[in-house]
DNA sequence: TGGCTAGTTGAACATTCTCTCATATAGCGT
DNA sequence: ACGCTATATGAGAGAATGTTCAACTAGCCA
């Protein structure tokens, strides 16, 4: 037994009194069993966001789902304080995450939030409390 | 003028045919009404997204939500790959952002993952998609 | 009170990020 | 083809982050 799991042995004899070290095995499976499969879609999850967890990109994503639309790169440019370089690596890397789309049109690209980006910024509006 | 609105009023030229600047100025008006306000909600929803995109952090909040209980700190542990300061970090860091309750019950600590963390797991969860 | 245990906190170092500048690509009009 | 424009890309500097180690607090029991 590692000895990571002796506190968690205390614990469950406090709990029920008495504990045998097949019942820690079992809650430690148990346990494990939460733990977030590696390769499915965990990356995917931290990736999204880590990327919408920054002020430009953030900025850019509530950008796009308040105006309920595509935006060129243009529109998006005059409103975000930073540099043109840094809208487009922006615009890429939120691109990578799956959290926009992108359009060409001649010299134009056009951007727009997806369903993904929409959802994870209705949750956070949903359960965004003064109270608690 | 700024110069970076004349990018965007060459695109509405293009857009609309014609142009005067009123116009750039409304469009430009519209945009800027989209950002989001900087003193109330998105310091609140960056903390959040920042927070939970961390590996530990996020593995954490999977376990407390796949578990559906309060767990105790020594349940977290065994599980969680890294060291004992590292986890205490984290929850005290989830504790801050409003991811995760705390209850203290003797020396033992209980954390419990908030509505709020569970309504951004499962908007993650149901815009996962293996395609587009 | 003294010792043991659960968990927290602070400092420090290594890694990662995010921006800007400079340069590159690509579409359009002449 | 050429020049102009819209956007993308790469490199690099400075800031921010995440982890660990070491020291600390607080609860329990003898």
């Amino acid at each position: 037994m590692c000895p990571q799991t002796e506190r968690l042995e205390r614990l469950m004899s406090e709990e029920s009194g008495e504990c045998c070290e097949t019942d820690v095995a079992e809650r430690l499976d148990s346990l494990r069993s939460y733990r977030p499969e590696t390769p499915a879609g965990p990356d995917a999850d931290l990736t999204a966001l880590k990327t919408l967890g920054n002020d430009t990109r953030y900025t850019i994503v509530r950008l796009l789902t308040a105006a309920g639309r595509e935006l060129c790169v243009c529109e998006i440019n005059p409103v975000v304080d930073v540099s043109d370089s840094a809208i487009s690596h922006a615009l890429s890397d939120l691109h990578d995450a799956g959290l926009v789309t992108r359009r060409k049109d001649g010299t134009w690209r056009h951007y727009e939030a997806t369903d993904r980006a929409e959802a994870i910024l209705t949750a956070l509006d949903e359960t965004r409390r003064t109270d608690r």
